[in-house]
DNA sequence: GCGCGCTACTAGCGCGCGACAGTCACGCTA
DNA sequence: TAGCGTGACTGTCGCGCGCTAGTAGCGCGC
């Protein structure tokens, strides 16, 4: 019937080179403007209802969809956000998750790319503002400040679960601070007292977390128990600070608090393997919960971090800049909050 | 709106321009054409190496980057896939991870969208050929055979983990029966007999194991012996399918074989919580072997998929179809091969 | 002097769409 | 009847770039 047709048909023309519809299509079929199909697919004021339906219809039978690139192109704004996010963290893709809904409650489409191994966030950054990202979320992002404060002089930058001196971007994350507190609270108050840190290194959120443990450490009068051991914030971390507590001379510490998740994962991991019953012998804590650490008979005791409006304040936080009702700058944190599960419990006597 | 944007550069730039610089400005700076330069950006040969390197001074000097969505328009191919992911699945993000080295290698951009809780497969696909995908890349889709065919109508399609009857796309997937077989011969081997399988439901890849499962039984004089479990793909679903299992009259399966990891993670949750002794009591196999399988002190025993060798495949069935060079509908497949680790081990006597 | 081939560059059209200033028919008022 | 307003629609420009067909300039051989 319709002389374009998508190509159909695997039978007759061996390559059937048909091209995408356009909006001129659409028009043609209906014998009306370009611009009022255009209104049409912009809800806007201008066309009549009966106008509206058949061109919906002709665009369906044709199988014309909008073209998001000449969309962009052709207007100003171009309601993109671009996310960074580390593909292997969990609480990334928690907080990936968790922007989809406000995004697209305040009219922002999403392009994500990831951070992976073969990929550096540079090349993922590059990637989403080439793509006409308005504005960008990064999650835990590792470049550099400085890097970070470039991007943010050029385009709206909001950072998670990151600190950041004085980069003119905006930051959103959780308080370190009682969280860690609420860990060394609760692992004091089990029995423990040889509390050691595993640490994220320069990883984002892990200088806060250290220091956060430091503080209530000596706030407990355990200043001269302080243990902080070399980490990051993948399951490779986790095992090596463990194999390294086994190997060491000194006895092990009773209870771990691990900079992230995925770390204290690792660190039960080899636990677990050397024999080491936990939370008997050692008791371990995580930070985010994230999801797996909840389901699965992993059963971590974590701090939870309030994922889903961390995500609200990071768009929200995005589209301000954007609208252009404040400076970029603005630092939102977040309470956070001890999740008690398996891996924690009072120290044995020995 | 003001016309004139409040974010500006550092007062570097001797021209404060709001916009964002074009190759037009870049060319002005330097008094050539606009060709010019996109010919130094696109890498091409007719410009004189002092030339190039004149125009990227220029170029970095202004802050000038290539515009994406421009640059897709102009040109008839966009070089760009499209990757449509559960956020949730870790198999999924291994792929994901797995898919950027080839892309990249053959020249491809990536846009992933994330299929999530509060926005189904359907919005996710028309974010990706919205944004100018000329191809997609379907981890396991769960959308109807139909809508599939749909779209490799319109532009090429590859999924990945599961098998449809008629679809005009390409299939890139794992033998199921040689991994399932390996998985009841294992069992079998250990002194299994009553081997449950707790399957995907209509999930991709699902029925294929479930067929597997059956015939590797039937293949062992185990015929009346097979158990099959309504599940899903997720932890929720293999914790529902162990309450279940422990909340029947029959005994337990001294193994159960489930349809993928995250539900084999899901039985162990319940198991474990319940007290029944893994492997001791029952042996749990999984299937995909996705990072967290073998990391952390899950240690489930399970059928690998080769997720680099999938992620060439498909990137490279994807391009193939592009270029012309054959019709999509090719079937791919895959060698899977059994990971034995902690979950799986002789039946106890009782 | 001519044509030749080569390198280095330019002119200008078109990608699919949004924005905006029109145009047109129609109905209402004075 | 002219004047005016309004809803429905059209014409056209330009977004930033890729790409094809050029052209100017140069050295070369005869």
């Amino acid at each position: 019937m319709t002389p374009s047709n998508p190509r159909q048909g695997t039978d007759r023309t061996p390559a059937p080179r048909s091209r995408k519809p356009t909006m001129a299509d659409v028009a043609a079929e209906l014998g009306v403007s370009r611009a009022l199909v255009s209104l049409v697919f912009r809800d806007q004021p201008g066309a009549s209802p009966e106008t509206r339906e058949r061109v919906f219809e002709a665009a369906a039978r044709l199988g014309y969809k909008p073209d998001m690139a000449a969309r962009l192109l052709a207007r100003g704004r171009s309601k993109v956000l671009g996310v960074l996010f580390t593909a292997r963290n969990p609480h990334h893709v928690d907080l990936v998750e968790a922007i989809y809904p406000t995004a697209e409650e305040l009219g922002y489409d999403l392009v994500l790319s990831a951070a992976v191994p073969s990929r550096d966030e540079h090349k993922a950054v590059e990637a989403l503002v080439g793509h006409r990202s308005e504005a960008l979320l990064l999650c835990g992002p590792t470049i550099s400040e400085e890097d970070i404060a470039d991007l943010g002089a050029r385009l709206p930058v909001v950072v998670l679960g990151r600190h950041l001196k004085s980069a003119p971007v905006d930051l959103v994350t959780s308080y370190d601070r009682p969280g860690a507190r609420e860990v060394v609270d609760h692992l004091v108050g089990l029995g423990h007292r040889d509390i050691a840190h595993v640490d994220g290194g320069s990883k984002p959120g892990a200088p806060e977390r250290r220091r956060a443990y430091r503080d209530a450490m000596r706030s407990h009068g355990l200043a001269d128990r302080i243990r902080i051991l070399p980490g990051n914030h993948t399951e490779e971390g986790g095992q090596e600070a463990a194999r390294g507590m086994i190997a060491s001379d000194e006895p092990l510490p009773t209870a771990v608090f691990a900079s992230n998740d995925q770390c204290a994962i690792g660190l039960l991991d080899v636990f677990t393997r050397a024999g080491v019953k936990i939370p008997e012998q050692v008791s371990i804590v995580g930070y985010d919960d994230s999801h797996i650490a909840g389901l699965s008979h992993i059963d971590l005791t974590t701090v939870r971090q309030d994922v889903p409006r961390l995500a609200r304040l990071a768009v929200e936080a995005a589209d301000e800049q954007l609208r252009g009702v404040r400076q970029p700058g603005a630092t939102l944190k977040l309470e956070s909050k001890l999740v008690v599960r398996g891996t924690s419990g009072p120290p044995t006597q020995r």
